[in-house]
DNA sequence: CGTTAACTGTACATACTGTCTACCTAAATA
DNA sequence: TATTTAGGTAGACAGTATGTACAGTTAACG
């Protein structure tokens, strides 16, 4: 597909690596213990071991960094690959069961940086923005999935799949999973819980 | 040195028009356009029309102002009366309705800055603190209305019992209010919806 | 070798929290 | 009436944060 740039030079990739070493040293800051140590530019910059300018050359902003921070882990994991292995089994309940282990993966794995990240999207309605147009993905995941379980099991009213939709929505959440999940559940409890809920939401109990 | 008794008449009232003046100022300020305005102590105080040293007097901190913000809201609701009202029903189930339908006023009436509050609560682990103690309330009316329903309709097994607990406390959580109203559902349509989610996960479906 | 860009160091403007001190004023009390 | 008390105020201050400006260093690149 994209071919291989052999000839990228190692400025570049310096400068990648650099990159990469911040956005680590500022995923491990927001994961540090109970949120005691604030989230500073400084404090980034100190954890990744490179001035405080580095930051603001390759960033922008405070903001910016927590934007590249929030995209990085989107695109680096495993869960658009999770997702296509989803809407590959023929019956779309277990798309849908799929789905739902995915994102608790996905959520689980990220979870309390992920938790401060969006807390900063609501305070900072620009970063907001960021973490809304990733929302909006997994908006039309569910839209699909909606889509094929109307054609597979009969299709309902126009009105009752959004609403089947909105509800997908909501019980993939982020907040849904961080919410049960609480302190100390274990990883499979909580997408069951999940799971039973959706398979409600779309009508289909067990 | 013989401290002189000091009753307070209406110094005291005129001070707690102050402190009700400074929370509105701040539930407004919380509330303004999409978070545009940072909430500053001195942004809350130019607004109530008092300085910004009667704040640090009157709520010793940013954080005992928000306190005292998030107090003032879920004591000073009918919250109580309704989830009184609604441990009256005969019927759990019916109870249930209820219930979820006083948490989606109750979110709904305060929702932007509620939803701002949480977020600092989720920076600050100190007010984090006092938003959790008002969860916990809503903990414990979720499990003595599982505990009524198993009364009432068979009583499952306790881990069972505990889990949809656990889910009752996920679904009539603010962030699930938030998230499946969005920009612009009814009220009534989001607690239907929910209520619906409710019934699944305690086992009485429609 | 000269150019370029990542990276750095320092200084600076700005803004916010929180503390301190002194002060004014009106209510409450002796 | 005289005095105490507490709410509210004003200004200065320290500490920390973001963000900008600018000059400097270093190493890859043509």
């Amino acid at each position: 597909m994209s071919p291989r740039a052999y000839r990228l030079g190692r400025r570049t990739a310096a400068a990648q690596r650099t990159r990469a070493r911040v956005l680590r040293a500022a995923r491990d800051l927001l994961t540090a213990r109970a949120g005691a140590e604030p989230f500073s530019v400084d404090a980034v910059a100190r954890r990744a071991g490179v001035a405080r300018m580095t930051l603001y050359h390759q960033f922008g902003s405070r903001r910016g960094l927590l934007e590249a921070l929030f995209d990085s882990f989107a695109d680096g994991g495993e869960l658009p690959a999770r997702l296509a292995a989803a809407f590959q089994r023929p019956d779309p309940l277990d798309s849908l069961a799929d789905i739902v282990a995915a994102f608790a993966r996905f959520w689980d794995a990220g979870r309390p940086w992920i938790r401060r990240v969006r807390a900063l999207g609501v305070l900072d309605p620009e970063l907001g923005k960021a973490v809304e147009a990733r929302n909006a993905r997994r908006r039309e995941v569910v839209r699909v999935l909606v889509e094929r379980l109307g054609t597979r099991y009969g299709r309902p009213a126009p009105d009752e799949q959004a609403q089947a939709a909105e509800l997908l929505y909501t019980l993939t959440s982020f907040e849904t999973f961080d919410t049960l999940a609480g302190p100390g559940r274990k990883l499979p409890d909580v997408a069951g819980q999940v799971l039973r809920l959706a398979r409600a939401a779309v009508g289909r109990h067990d």
